[in-house]
DNA sequence: CATCCTTGTATTGTCAACAATAATCAGTTA
DNA sequence: TAACTGATTATTGTTGACAATACAAGGATG
C-alpha cells in the first residue's frame, strides 16, 4: 500500500521488521514494471500470464491489479481483464486539480505540524537533488526526488487520510514528470528554486504564502507538462477540451 | 465501488443493465449492515463467519472487506483479520479537513461545469428533503438526503478522480451525520437554507461565492458533530487534541 | 451480401482445500 | 508467583480446480 522510499534519509534505528504479503509484493513489482516501461499503455495484463511470469497464483496477482487500479495504473474490466492504463490529456487536469487541492491542504497543516526532523528530510531531498545534478542524473533520477520532496510536505501535513490519497496520485504524477523531463530540459532550476521557496515559508510557517507558492508551483508543473503534452500529442484521437486548470 | 442511491431522483429513462460481481454485493450488504449498527465499532469481522452468513465463499468476502477498508468503515490488519472501524475526534477532524478540501474544488468546477439537469436534480432532492420533514423524517433519512445533495455537487464537477476520493468519505460521513442528529435537532433548518443558497450561489455560476458558502456550510457541520462527540464523549481514551478544523 | 445465430475458446469469477501465522493456554522453571 | 517455553487452535494467506462469461469465428438464413 505505501512504497518504501529508496535510499531512506534520515532512517530510525530499528525497523519494526514488518512482513510483507505476496501481493504487496506483486503490487511493487508490477508498478516498477509499469513504470519502467515493461508494459505499454493499453496493454493486456492477463491474471495467468502475470502469475507465471511472477511465480505465484493468480489470487495475489488479482489483489494487486486492484490495488494498481486504485492508483490509476491499471484498468479492469469486469470478465474482459486488466490493461495498463492510457494517460490523458484530461487525466492530466484531473491529476493535477486534485493533486493542488490536496497539497495546499498539506501544506497548510505542514506549517503548523512539520518538526525540525522534517525540515532536515527536506533539506537532505534537497541536498540530494544538487548532487545527483552535478553529475548528469537520469530522468527518473530526477522525478523519483521531485516525488520524494512533496512526499515529505504530505508526511509533515499528519494527515493518513490526505497521505492515502496522494499515494494514489503518485505513480500517476511519476508518469507525467518523465513526460516532461523529455521535452522540457531546463526545468530543473525552477523546480529546484520552487522547492527551496516551500521550505523557507514552512519554517516560517506562514500559511499565506505556503499557499500561494504551492499554487505557483503546481500550475507552473502542470503547464509545462501540458506543453510536452501538445508537443507529442499522445492522444491522437480528437480530445480538444482541458488546457486550463481547475 | 460506487454506491446506487436508494431512491433514485431524475433516473435516465434506460439503466446500462450493468452485471455487478458477488464480491460487490456483499460490499453493498456488509456497509448496510454496518451504517445500520448490526456490527458495532470494534467487533472482529471472521471471513468465514462472514461467507457463511452471506452464503458465499470467502474469496468475494475478501475482495469486500478491502473496498471497506478504503472506506474506512473496516480496519484490516495482517494475519489478523478485519473489525468495523472505531471513529474517533481525530477521524472526525481528518475526514472534515479532507471534506473541505475536496468540495471546495468540487464546488468551483460545479459552478463551471453543471448543467440544467443537474441543477433539477439537486432541487428534486431539496425538495424530497422538505416532503421528508413535513412527516417526521428518520435520522437515516435526513443524513441520506443530505449526502445525496451532496453527492450531485460532486457529480456535477466531472472528475472522476475526486468523485472516488469523496466516494471514499461518504460513508464516514454518515456516520458521523447520524451522531449529529442525535444530539442537534434543530440542524434541519440550517442545513435547509445553506443547500439552498448553494445552489442559487452554483447557479449564478459565482466562484468565489461558492466557495464561501461551501467553507461556511461544513465548518458549521463540523463544529455541530464537534459538540455531539464532546457531549457524548465516544472515544473514553484520553484523546484530547483536534478540535480546530484545517 | 449482410445479418443473425451457434459454437468454440480464452479469460475472469468463484470456490474449497491446504499452508502459514499469530494468539491462547498449559506446563515448566527460576 | 511470575516469566518463559512449547503445543494447540482459530484465523488468515495462498493455491489449483471448476464455473461463468465475453469475444471471435464460422455457418445458416433472409
Amino acid at each position: 500500500m505505501d512504497a518504501e522510499p529508496l535510499l531512506s534519509v534520515a532512517s530510525p534505528p530499528l525497523t519494526p521488521a514488518v512482513k510483507r504479503s505476496l501481493a504487496d509484493d506483486v503490487v511493487d513489482r508490477l508498478r516498477d514494471a509499469i513504470l519502467h516501461g515493461s508494459f505499454k499503455p493499453g496493454e493486456a495484463l492477463r491474471e495467468e500470464q502475470l502469475a507465471t511470469m511472477l511465480d505465484v497464483s493468480r489470487g495475489p496477482v488479482r489483489e494487486a491489479l486492484v490495488q494498481l487500479e486504485r492508483e490509476g495504473l491499471v484498468v479492469v474490466r469486469r470478465h474482459r481483464g486488466a490493461t495498463v492504463a492510457r494517460l490523458s490529456r484530461g487525466d492530466l487536469e484531473e491529476v493535477y486539480s486534485l493533486r493542488l487541492a490536496l497539497e495546499r491542504l498539506a501544506m497548510l497543516r505542514a506549517a503548523r505540524y512539520a518538526t525540525d526532523e522534517d525540515f532536515a528530510a527536506m533539506e537532505a531531498v534537497m541536498a540530494a537533488f544538487d548532487v545527483a545534478l552535478s553529475r548528469g542524473p537520469s530522468e527518473k533520477e530526477i522525478a523519483e526526488l521531485d516525488l520524494r520532496f512533496h512526499d515529505l510536505i504530505y508526511r509533515a501535513a499528519r494527515h493518513q487520510r490526505m497521505y492515502d490519497c496522494w499515494s494514489n496520485l503518485r505513480s500517476q504524477i511519476y508518469i507525467f514528470l518523465l513526460l516532461r523531463n523529455v521535452a522540457n530540459p531546463d526545468f530543473r532550476d525552477v523546480t529546484i528554486k520552487a522547492h527551496a521557496d516551500l521550505l523557507e515559508a514552512l519554517r516560517a510557517r506562514d500559511e499565506v504564502l505556503v499557499a500561494t507558492l504551492i499554487e505557483e508551483h503546481l500550475r507552473g508543473a502542470y503547464d509545462r507538462i501540458l506543453e510536452s503534452y501538445t508537443a507529442t500529442e499522445h492522444a491522437s484521437s480528437g480530445e480538444a477540451p482541458s488546457p486550463t486548470l481547475i
